[in-house]
DNA sequence: GAAATTGTATCAAAACATTAATACAATTGG
DNA sequence: CCAATTGTATTAATGTTTTGATACAATTTC
């Protein structure tokens, strides 16, 4: 439970964001599980030489996802619970995701074949990291 | 030919970039074709009641992407050639997309089974719009 | 060749987003 | 109960992006 994360400020990408994106990269391939305290935001602050304010910013963006889960005073947890959004909303926002891969793809000359290909590889890949 | 494109001043999502996804989704979507010409710049500004250089912004960006191909004193056409990245850096980017789908659909708590159902579905949407 | 049409370039203003400084509030631990 | 620990809220400073005004350049049309 070490240096996880690690943040470039010249990256061009804000530093909150490449944050949350780590973490939830972390909780999907299961190296953060359910009731995982994270560290406090002064103390991550501290180790990736930020203010305590982009840390707060990240974790509390992923709390109003559902993905964390802040308590004052105790700390922030990976949640584990039921999703915040009902089954058809997750739906829409997975399907929506997906068109834009398929636009992006399509412009890219890539083929349905092709594309086929990489959605098979790039799930398998996930899903040995996931089964823990 | 008509009103293709509208944007929301309102939406939080840039117009130019508005305007790029929509030209992107119809060139995707069989709606626009190689060879086929754009309004001028100003022209669709007017329609779009946006300035000129909103609309410049979003075919020019295209254009890098290799979507479209500009001509000063001609106009601007869908292009229809080869891809400007090779094989390798465009599957690339389509991995990366992906992934970020994975890592999404994970955190919503959407199993295996239900992304891959959604993803065959979504497929099969855009081959009939595509194999035109 | 001149006027019209079209994309391009430059620069500034306005809007927006990110980061920082600081203070507040709830919980825990002794 | 008091100090320490932790997340939260507010506000300002800074930085970045988007939009707009305007002028320039290439091509077409007559």
């Amino acid at each position: 439970m070490k240096s996880w994360f690690h943040l470039n400020p010249h990256s061009g990408i804000p530093m909150y964001l490449q944050l949350k994106e780590q973490i939830k990269t972390a909780v999907a391939g299961g190296a953060l599980h359910p009731g995982d305290r994270l560290p406090p935001v002064r103390e991550l602050a501290l180790t990736l030489t930020v203010n305590p304010n982009t840390v707060a910013r990240a974790y509390s963006e992923l709390e109003r996802e559902g993905i964390l889960s802040a308590e004052q005073g105790r700390g922030t947890f990976v949640s584990g619970g039921e999703p915040l959004l009902r089954e058809e909303e997750r739906r829409v926002q997975v399907q929506s995701l997906i068109d834009k891969v398929l636009v992006e793809a399509f412009n890219l000359r890539i083929t349905g074949d092709q594309l086929q290909a990489i959605w098979e590889e790039r799930l398998r890949a996930w899903e040995k990291r996931l089964q823990r």
